[in-house]
DNA sequence: GGAATAATGTGACTATCGTCACAAAATGAA
DNA sequence: TTCATTTTGTGACGATAGTCACATTATTCC
């Protein structure tokens, strides 16, 4: 097994146990695939084709709000980059996944992960868990952004996210926490 | 069957198929219950016991941030009330749920869940659809507080909420929304 | 029904944020 | 390396939200 796919096995295990063969399953599914930075994963207007599990770089979800790029996600190594309410449902997405740095990663198509679920028990459960864990960290991230004040919201980014502020163009960053581009400019200054 | 247990069929129903066999391991697994108004459902610090279905009244889920009272969600009726991190992790929770006003559900206590999925891979199946279902609102409304100004705020609620506006108190919609509630209270009245 | 309690309204003031305009860096491509 | 493009920084200003204090309604509960 390559150092990867280790990687995407514990990971897969850290929700819900699986045997080797059950991975192999899951394994068989993905295809390795790369993408430039600046490349889209997902494009609104169109159906979700599936997700990446990201081994390196960082992918964003955005979508257009007012005519400006209003981000809602980051995704780095060991997340599953996805746009849920298109993977959901068979509509078209609202949003787009687009690589903030070059990506790699193994991605799943949707239909052989719904046939997955199909075939196998612990795939449904271990996506149940998956999901659980991703709605409590979106409840957690919406109660700092309506208790924090801006300058807040960047030091809770800091704590949790060192990486993520690093990586991540500062506009982008300032629509994830609701703030204007020009005042988190001055809030980082600040901090300094 | 009840009319109240046609309305919590057609509820799961519209999440996953089920026989009526498959419901009825569901209802007898539930329990009537009733609260009034400002009884706890779930305290912090506490173990989560379990989730309630409503059938009348509407359900506040909260939580202490700098001494003040984050509310972060509101149920009604057809909605499972539930705190997803601690019902998830066997951990103590960190957040009350409230009756705001008299209410009448369904209770489904965890372990009767847990076991359910154990059993049948319909209600696996349900529980996950009902997740990414609740993880796609989550991140609409996330977008919503990031893009949106107090005022526009509000007025998202008025449109796609009506009906909560009427019923809880002021104080609470403020810090759901992120604003002070003179804010709101001066918000409001403006839009009159 | 009336007192106690909780929730909301309001004025005055301050702090903070957003906006616009443009300058300065940084990045990328040729 | 150099030019073009993108991103970030900054000053000035106006708009808006937060805070504190207290008045005014509503609600609850004997």
């Amino acid at each position: 097994m390559t150092d990867t796919e280790t990687i995407l096995k514990s990971t897969l295990v850290s929700f819900h146990k699986l045997t080797d063969a059950e991975f192999n399953n899951f394994l068989v599914i993905t295809k390795f695939k790369k993408l430039k930075k600046k490349e889209f994963l997902l494009e609104s207007g169109c159906y979700n084709p599936g997700m990446l599990f990201i081994t390196k770089g960082i992918v964003g979800l955005y979508e257009i709000i007012n005519s400006k790029e209003v981000y809602t996600s980051f995704f780095r190594s060991s997340d599953f980059a996805s746009e849920i309410t298109s993977l959901a449902s068979q509509k078209t997405s609202a949003k787009n996944l687009i690589a903030i740095t070059d990506v790699e990663g193994f991605y799943i198509r949707r239909n052989d992960l719904l046939q997955l679920y199909d075939k196998s028990a612990s795939f449904e459960r271990l996506g149940r868990k998956l999901l659980e864990h991703l709605l409590s960290e979106q409840h957690k991230f919406t109660s700092m952004l309506t208790s924090l004040k801006p300058e807040d919201r960047y030091k809770y980014l800091l704590k949790n996210n060192p990486e993520l502020i690093k990586r991540i163009p500062l506009q982008y960053l300032a629509s994830y926490i609701g703030v204007a581009r020009e005042t988190l400019s001055r809030i980082r200054k600040r901090s300094l």
